[in-house]
RNA sequence: GGGCGACUAGCUCAGUUGGUUAGAGCGCUGGUCUCACAUACCAGAGGUCAUAGGUUCAAAUCCUAUGUCGCCCA
């Protein structure tokens, strides 16, 4: 066959679509269920219909993806599942705007037509994200991808509340909400973000009913006094200790409130007097109950203040109310004074609408208890995180979860399967529509208008994804999952929901491991965001640098824990990464044999078996040790430390130094050639099976070529349509050689100190000298000849010199004890030699007087321990060695 | 106010249980278009490991305090 010639320079824009598609087509993702394989399964955290491609979702993805190949190729069964959240709130924002260009509200269509709008909708544009995702190579189950409020999805939903409903764990309450008066809504405590905003702290004059005087109250939000019903000091503070009992009018509206003690207030804080209103404010409400207050609302759900307030103020909106009621007490000469303050102030973490805490009657579910499986989970490791200190933040939260208010006053979303028989009162929670039960034949039944929470159905996602509440074959085999990887910041959200939901419906864990990952912060710092404009399109990074790069830099950067900073120029490293690896490939295809016959190779036999030849022996050892590495960094999460290992064994040893030597041998006999090109596309086919999970595309590129070039010739169980179902290299302990690798270093330690006189002499590159090793010790030529040829080529030599004195004047080094001189007479620079040896005189010197130092300290010879100690010595032994050398080489230098 | 995390080269980060001369990539300086790769090769410079104490024969690593920054909760 003629000779494979790859372009010059990689171009992932011209393999990637093909690659994927080919994928796709070939059904290389679908998950399969077989006898004797283990079970791995990842559930893509759903990202919203509604979404985008961000950086978080490369990185997140990326990793899925990484652990998802990694564990396909080890021979796993493996189940990435995708899919999309209905994102209730977002995407009826989505809709809603839209027909607000026209016009529209929502009601003016109705619930049923909204709704069909919103399917309509997605039918069109949602899920775009999951588009993108195979952009960057994700290899999941597309045949399996579920969205929250797919029928299936929304019977578990229908299902869980019955379950939930039935044992009394939710239930309807009167509690204060987070209430958006902008969409109408509840929304949960998570769901709610605290911004901090300057503000104002007014200081309000309120009067005692009997006429002795006023108390002074101060608070940030005027417009609530409307509703106030008590007025609360500590009960043990001095100053208000007589008017426990008594009464104050309440300004502007007049009604006689009282003054309670309670133990909420705090003495510090202002006058040590608060204002209470039970029905706009959490500890007030709490107040409330503990004195059997009024609650009185006075601003409604749209944010405009109701016919409870006074005339003058009611049905004005709350920000014009609150300078109304300012207005009105400053015309009285009730306010104090007015301080510029700054709050938190809870806003929609989504809309960014200010949120107001209101009275109203909601759907909770009963936390407390469902909680205590999910810590135990955590706590006796049946879960584990990854980095372990999100477990603080898990069990903070749940050891002081509160109720979770459910219903949601939207549209898009499950509905709540709660009917109310108008006639009776009775209430009917129901899997099934109760209007066409015959028993209620005849009656007026009522559904609650609610939906639930979105996050109500994503707790169920990784068991609601496989069929559950049916016993299907998935449900059977692929459950409980195996990894999660997600953001820290919807720890409380969907983490600890998710655990909480598998543990009441299964008594297991849905997942065995979660994987943390960091935020993807721009180079400042900052978070990406869309108003900043510092949020790179990963789509345009892939255009520009490929996925395969895109990939391998967010993951090389992401640290253990911490946050990422990223800029899409940092992907020039994956770009070069990627290019390196095709030009070596390039370089061995060159030499492979023109002849017309097929190159028979079998790269999967190349491996297993210790070579004869040193060098050959190296690669395969280093190859191995790095295997090692990177399979234990994988299984212990430690993603970047498996990314930098296997760049620094391609770039640094594979590409570095072996190409380099085995140079010599391709240009040698046809015996040689062949021998060399063997076990170098041997270990380059263990590498692009090493880096796949990495780098998906690049190395199926290379893997497809190299089947090409001799395919035929291997055994069947070694050939693959695609590299996604090869053998992931395995960790071959009798081949990873230490011995072999502690004499490679010897001769990569002369090599660079030739290269290193070379550098500081300014020899010139071109310039072909002599050089030569010896040593006081032992003879040398034994172990070196066989590496002439290599310490030729590397350091550019003309002549080597084994075990010959030492020419005077030559330039000078030691390495691994071994004298290594450059015999140059006339060529050399004596200043720059002497400079050059000064600076390492000077250097051992130090380390000299150091260690000495250290061993005649007679505590550390007595305490440390005594292999350190005998360490300590040796140690000292060889930079004296050394120094003395140097010292002698100076010496020497004087006299030419 | 409570909790968590970070602080190592100009920049982004490694540095597993304390014990070789604290490393990498980018950037920088000098030299090379050496027949795979200039998206490259070779060499070099650059760090009192935030600060102050403490434990120890020995601290970037363990403890305490301080400072700066970030996140979460209230």
């Amino acid at each position: 066959m003629p000779r494979i010639e790859l372009d010059k320079a990689y171009t992932p824009s011209t393999v990637e679509a093909r690659l994927y598609q080919k994928w796709e087509e070939q059904g290389c993702f679908r998950a399969q269920i077989r006898k004797g394989h283990k079970p791995y399964v990842i559930m893509m955290p759903p990202p919203n219909v509604t979404g985008m491609l961000t950086l978080g979702h490369v990185l997140n993805n990326s990793l899925q993806d990484l652990l998802a190949r990694w564990r396909r190729m080890s021979g796993d069964d493996v189940l990435w599942l995708p899919g999309t959240d209905h994102a209730g709130i977002a995407t009826q924002i989505k809709v809603e705007d839209q027909l607000a260009k026209e016009g529209l509200t929502r009601h003016d269509l109705g619930r049923e037509k909204l709704v069909e709008k919103i399917w309509e909708w997605r039918e069109n544009y949602g899920g775009i994200i999951l588009q993108q995702l195979r952009k960057i190579g994700a290899s999941c189950d597309w045949s399996r991808t579920r969205f929250t409020l797919d029928a299936d999805l929304s019977r578990a939903v229908a299902e869980i509340f019955v379950r939930l409903y039935d044992k009394g764990l939710i239930y309807r309450g009167k509690r204060i909400v987070n209430w958006d008066p902008e969409k109408h809504t509840a929304l949960s405590d998570e769901q709610v973000e605290f911004r901090n905003v300057n503000s104002h702290l007014w200081h309000f004059k309120y009067p005692l009913s009997d006429g002795s005087g006023h108390l002074v109250v101060a608070t940030t939000r005027p417009e609530t006094m409307l509703g106030d019903t008590a007025v609360a000091v500590h009960p043990e503070d001095e100053r208000y200790k007589h008017l426990h009992g008594k009464t104050i009018t309440l300004p502007l509206v007049g009604r006689r409130i009282p003054i309670v003690p309670d133990e909420y207030v705090d003495r510090e804080f202002g006058t040590g007097c608060v204002k209470v209103t039970p029905a706009h404010d959490p500890n007030d409400f709490e107040i409330g109950n503990r004195h059997g207050l009024q609650f009185i609302i006075v601003i409604g759900p749209d944010g405009r203040m109701s016919d409870e307030a006074p005339v003058p103020f009611c049905g004005l909106d709350r920000k014009e109310a609150r300078k109304a009621v300012v207005a009105a007490l400053e015309e009285q000469g009730l306010v104090e004074k007015i301080e510029p303050y700054s709050h938190s102030v809870g806003h929609n973490e989504r809309t960014g609408t200010v949120i107001e805490p209101l009275l109203s009657e909601q759907w909770f579910v009963k936390m407390q208890d469902l909680a205590q499986p999910a810590i135990a989970a955590v706590r006796e490791g049946r879960v584990k995180f990854h980095p372990e200190h999100w477990e603080k933040t898990y069990f903070h939260w749940l050891e002081n979860v509160r109720d979770w208010c459910i219903s949601r006053q939207i549209w898009w979303g499950h509905r709540i399967p709660l009917w109310t028989v108008k006639e009776t009162g009775e209430v009917i929670c129901s899997l099934d529509d109760p209007t066409i039960d015959p028993n209620y034949a005849g009656l007026t039944l009522v559904q609650d208008p609610d939906v639930v929470d979105t996050w109500f159905s994503s707790w169920l996602w990784p068991f609601s994804t496989l069929g559950w509440p049916n016993k299907t074959d998935d449900l059977t085999h692929f459950y409980p999952t195996s990894t999660l990887v997600t953001a820290p910041d919807i720890i409380f959200l969907w983490v600890a929901r998710m655990i909480i939901a598998s543990e009441e419906v299964f008594g297991v864990e849905p997942f065995r491991d979660v994987y943390f990952t960091g935020l993807v912060r721009d180079m400042q710092g900052r978070k990406m965001s869309k108003s900043l404009g510092n949020s790179p399109d990963p789509l345009e990074v892939v255009d520009s640098y490929g996925a395969d790069a895109l990939r391998f830099t967010i993951i090389s950067q992401t640290p253990r824990g911490g946050d990422i900073r990223f800029g899409s120029d940092m992907c020039e490293q994956g770009r070069n990464f990627a290019n390196k690896l095709w030009n070596a490939t390039r370089f061995l295809l060159m030499n492979v044999p023109e002849d017309g016959a097929t190159f028979a190779f079998d790269p999967i036999e190349i491996l297993p078996n210790a070579p004869e030849n040193l060098i050959d022996r190296w690669i395969t050892s280093a190859f191995f040790s790095c295997v090692r590495d990177v399979d234990r960094a994988m299984t212990e999460f430690r993603f970047a430390d498996a990314a930098k290992r296997i760049y620094s064994f391609i770039w640094n040893d594979f590409c570095d130094w072996y190409l380099e030597l085995i140079k010599v041998r391709l240009q040698g006999s046809a015996a040689n050639r062949s021998d060399a090109l063997t076990h170098a596309l041997g270990v380059l086919h263990g590498i692009v099976r090493l880096l796949h999970p990495l780098m998906p595309f690049v190395t199926e590129e290379i893997y497809q070529t190299l089947s090409k070039l001799s395919a035929s010739t291997w055994p069947a169980d070694h050939r693959h349509t695609s590299i996604m179902q090869a053998e992931f290299p395995r960790y071959q302990a009798a081949l990873a050689d230490e011995s072999v690798e502690a004499q490679f270093s010897k001769l990569q330690d002369v090599v660079n100190a030739i290269r290193n006189i070379r550098g500081e002499l300014r020899i010139a590159p071109s310039l072909r000298i002599p050089a030569g090793i010896r040593s006081d010790k032992k003879a040398l030529a034994g172990e070196w000849e066989n590496l002439s040829d290599s310490v030729l080529r590397l350091a550019g030599l003309d002549l080597f010199e084994l075990d010959r004195p030492r020419p005077k004047g030559s330039a000078s080094a030691i390495a691994q004890g071994i004298e290594v001189y450059v015999p140059l007479h006339g060529l050399i620079d004596v200043n720059a030699e002497r400079a050059r040896l000064g600076k390492e005189d000077e250097r051992l010197l130090k380390l000299v007087v150091g260690t000495k130092a250290k061993l005649s300290n007679a505590s550390f010879v007595e305490r440390a321990k005594p292999e350190v100690v005998e360490a300590e010595r040796d140690k000292l032994a060889e930079l004296e060695h050394a120094h003395e050398k140097i010292r002698r080489f100076l010496d020497e230098l004087e006299s030419v």
